[in-house]
DNA sequence: GTTGTGACTACCA
DNA sequence: ATGGTAGCCACAA
């Protein structure tokens, strides 16, 4: 049996980047042992409330760039946070060494 | 049941 | 590098 939802579990490989790093919408899903579900993660995100403790700011995609329309209040808050956390950005470009994450 | 949608990705010109 | 396309799959109507 399997009482934990696919979104649940998402939402725990998400939690567990840590500080530093970012992971790709493919990463999370195959993390969460759902390979194939990228997308499905990008909606998960898309539905979390503003007042969220979840670092969804460190998911990008998969070229490593911010996945959100660049005029948006979310893209201009998600590019803030990885600086502060001291990503290298280009732009809106992740550099793709700190893409190292590992559970 | 079918259809449309999307914070995706890999592939190809 | 850049842009288009096809495959992907959970979810809501």
């Amino acid at each position: 049996m399997s009482a934990i939802k696919i979104q649940e579990i998402v939402w725990q490989v998400v939690a567990s980047i840590p500080v530093g790093k970012v992971a790709t919408y493919g990463q999370i899903a195959r993390q969460a042992g759902y390979p194939g579900h990228a997308r499905y993660v990008g909606t998960l995100l898309s539905q979390l409330p503003e007042d969220t403790h979840l670092p969804w700011h460190r998911v990008v995609n998969a070229r490593g760039e911010i996945s959100l329309p660049v005029k948006s209040h979310s893209f201009n808050r998600q590019l803030a946070r990885l600086r502060s956390e001291g990503i290298e950005m280009k732009g809106s470009r992740v550099s793709l060494q700190q893409y190292g994450w590992k559970p």
